[in-house]
DNA sequence: TACTGATAGTCAGCATACTGAGCAATATCG
DNA sequence: CGATATTGCTCAGTATGCTGACTATCAGTA
């Protein structure tokens, strides 16, 4: 009988439970309400203005269907603007606002002490050996999700 | 400015992304309808026959909030028979049915090899590295998040 | 025994994630 | 040009997961 801890799906699931609530913890002490996706997603519209939406879900690797909601969240927040595209009437382009550009600042040490505090337990070799594992397992199975990374 | 790549929690959904696309794939071929979590639950209720949800909860981490849902739809399956305890009123014990019995079964295989298939791109050792620093990371941050392991 | 605290379970509400369907607009090709 | 396919987005439905609150019950103690 196979543990559970032989199971790489239940050791993923689990170490994504505790990814996200070091996230939420370290972000909620900062005085913030963003979630990682919504973190995610606002970073990644400040480094490409303009963008729509399939190509911000492709950049991340979230399904379309999920963006949806997680812009809905950050317009309805003020951190982003949601316009239509001149070029095709299909598409929004989205832009990040100054407010959303401030919390992202004021947010970044917060972030990043929870991206340490994940991998405690962990020497810094260690630590960098499984985010390697990690960034190899998920390239080979990039095209297994339905939401896979795509590139710019 | 950081990569997504560079972040462990980024990088932690990704690989839950894959493993759940990859055993709700595998699973679906092989004729089931089951989830990843409701398996977890069904194979810890064959093994401790008359717990009730919260070891269950506990056994592998999930919240108990959770778990709620999670038996409702096991019972409505018919893999799982829930009832009251007689020794506490308030606590429900979880048998796993025949039906329940036969699903595992016959399940196993596709379990198997969709744990397989979350790991190809990695050779055999770094498959086991990648399983070992992730027992490690969580077992340290076990107590983060609010669905912490608990044994038996 | 009565009070107090802890525990088992559920529920409402919210935020991911996915499937599948559908609409509107664009691209492509005969 | 017109039929067809594709694309961008949204929506309905379902399943995790979480927070916080609530009920019922149990356990320990004054």
């Amino acid at each position: 009988m196979k543990d559970n801890n032989d199971m790489p799906g239940h050791l993923a699931r689990r170490f994504q439970q505790i990814a996200v609530a070091v996230f939420l913890a370290e972000v909620g002490e900062a005085g913030f309400d963003l979630t990682p996706v919504q973190y995610a997603a606002l970073a990644t519209i400040k480094a490409n203005p303009g963008l729509d939406q399939v190509t911000l879900a492709g950049l991340i690797a979230y399904d379309r269907t999920t963006i949806t909601g997680v812009v809905d969240r950050l317009v309805q927040k003020g951190l982003t603007e949601r316009r239509a595209s001149s070029r095709d009437r299909r598409a929004r382009e989205l832009e990040i606002t100054d407010e959303g550009r401030r919390t992202l600042r004021k947010i970044t040490p917060a972030v990043e002490s929870a991206q340490q505090k994940m991998l405690r337990g962990l020497s810094a070799k260690e630590g960098g050996d499984l985010m390697r594992l990690l960034r190899k397992a998920i390239a080979a199975g990039n095209e297994l999700s339905r939401a896979p990374l795509r590139e710019a």
